[in-house]
DNA sequence: GTGCCGTGATCAAACGTTTGACCATTATGA
DNA sequence: TCATAATGGTCAAACGTTTGATCACGGCAC
């Protein structure tokens, strides 16, 4: 038997698919005689009938789809992100579509098109550069998209939801100083991302201050697996009297990485070391600034459905949403080393 | 301007829109005037017309979308696998809709049952128990659909990607004696799905052989954070004559969980315990069994896209499918402690 | 008897696309 | 010269749904 549509139970009952359409949908105000409406309640029961989503969506106009664009899902910041706005979505009676589109190469400007065609009712972008216009397809089209980490096109049009990488650096550093560090140091991240800028500008800002009492160095544009080990390894390197005693990591993968590399190294946090780093969520025996990623995949999926919704709406129609808060998870000390 | 469709093309140029969408879609064989071709084209191009998804798929029957089920995206293993699939599916020009769904209580029928509504082409399973009926929905609406990492309905109806969960137990068990323990202990997670089930059999094949050579500690049906540092503690707890000297964790969050929670504990690893356990993908400093949770996902897409484009394909109806291969990677020794 | 209202429905267009069938007009072959 | 074929298109239905407009009919008031 093939699939029941409103046609099929409009024949089988003799009437005729609008009423079948308005009784199934419970519109208010249908006027039908009870025992019709009892007979094609039941026989749509007894068929399955399961209204088809693309017809429905062709002639009302949206989806009931969403996409969310991010660089790596395997990176544990963002399926933290996703998992938040897929939360909320799926409450909603949205689904998620999740794509991967790289953070930094210009491909993907034909995976960005697509979704300007009818198939979904808004975009999260949680991927892209400062000066990205691979969106620009999804403004040309008035597509309602939000993005989330990382403010893109300098946050002109786009409403962003994000943490300040400014503070996070300030407040990196400022954790360091106070626990009475006097030689630190930093491994920076893709540095054509904006908020690794930013978060170096914050670090420097506290370090240059306290500089020439404080000693520092500052190792950026790390991006690679290779690059952090190498990064790291030359640090530990250094003669004892310029070594770091402290290190500050603000890049969730990074910072887990060279916690890992320091054992092999046998290096002891925070018996030998200072580590600092950052995340998405706490994580159980690392010292970390975290922001909570799930809770911006949630705010921005609700503000995202909000517009689709409304799409006019003055109220949300704000593009400066503050910044995320930073808290401080105290994995272990960062006290300097005793002979320090 | 309103967005551009075939029939405002068609307006403007005066002619039909059968002809344009034809021209549009370069349907082999056309019939028309140079000219008329051209303009068409240009006008096109001058006006960014995208066909309309929504309308395709209703006449077609094809949306272009699959939808993938996952319990969990934070957990790595799955990510890796959303990852390869993800790859493979936009090859394909394929979008991927993810959803999450427990894997364990029975909530979340309905949210199967939208997946039917002609939205998406076929389902990604990589969530659920073996005893799973939740799935009957798509099995009775004929929408392709492909299991991965874990069988359910004990794999009769549905092609199943997974790596053979039993030799890995087996594995893990030889591993750790071909190493020289001689006392023995595992940290099983969620008994209630078949994997765990089918690696704590293969596990105890071996060290039952070996018994009373080899003595053998379980801890199965863990499930939270808290239950696997429990365990671990319990385990690291016993008299020195008869705590373990090996540790066999064949979960990827819960091994890296016990590795961070050894590094607290100050039980070093490998010198004091030997650990081995499990993932998909090689974790720097641990030695673990892998199996290439991406090539699953990447495998598993593509045959769900076979399926799709091909429905009747005998070839590709096999449902068995062999299992995934699974590597040793040697993060650290397994050897055990010298005074053991 | 006529006008009006409420009830219980049907009609028809529309969303944007695809696709098989059909129809002029002109060129070709016998 | 007439049939045939190629050329350059058009027509119309269909996919499944939603929605404003319309209609037949009985009852009621005047």
């Amino acid at each position: 038997m093939p699939k029941p549509t409103l046609k099929s139970l409009a024949a089988e009952l003799q009437v005729d698919v609008s009423l079948v359409s308005r009784v199934l949908r419970r519109v208010p105000g249908v006027r039908v005689s009870e025992a019709k409406r009892a007979r094609i309640l039941a026989l749509a029961e007894r068929a399955g009938y399961r209204p088809d989503r693309l017809g429905r969506s062709l002639k009302t106009g949206h989806s009931r789809i969403v996409a969310m664009l991010t660089p790596d899902i395997t990176n544990p910041f963002h399926s933290l992100i996703f998992r938040g706005a897929e939360h909320v979505a799926q409450q909603a009676g949205y689904n998620v579509i999740l794509m991967h589109l790289s953070d930094v190469d210009e491909s993907g400007a034909d995976a960005v098109t697509p979704l300007t065609e009818g198939q979904c009712d808004g975009v999260l972008i949680a991927a892209g550069r400062a000066d990205d216009d691979r969106f620009a397809p999804l403004r040309r089209a008035h597509l309602p998209h939000v993005v989330i980490n990382r403010p893109i096109d300098g946050g002109r049009d786009t409403p962003c939801f994000a943490p300040d990488d400014r503070e996070t650096g300030r407040l990196g550093a400022r954790l360091l100083l106070q626990a009475g560090h006097a030689r630190v140091a930093a491994i920076l991240g893709d540095m054509r991302l904006a908020n690794m800028q930013a978060r170096l500008e914050g670090f420097r800002e506290i370090v240059d201050a306290a500089a020439p009492r404080v000693e520092t160095t500052v190792v950026a544009d790390v991006r690679s697996r290779e690059e952090v080990l190498a990064a790291f390894d030359r640090l530990i390197g250094l003669p004892a009297d310029r070594r770091p005693t402290a290190l500050f990591v603000p890049h969730s993968i990074h910072a887990q990485l060279v916690f890992e590399a320091s054992l092999l190294r046998e290096i002891h946090i925070p018996q030998q070391l200072s580590l600092l780093g950052y995340g998405g969520v706490a994580p159980p025996a690392l010292s970390a600034i975290v922001v909570s990623a799930e809770q911006m995949g949630r705010d921005a999926m609700r503000y995202l459905l909000a517009r689709i919704q409304a799409p006019g709406d003055a109220a949300a129609a704000q593009t400066d949403l503050g910044a995320y808060p930073l808290t401080f998870s105290p994995g272990c000390t960062l006290r300097p080393p005793a002979e320090a």
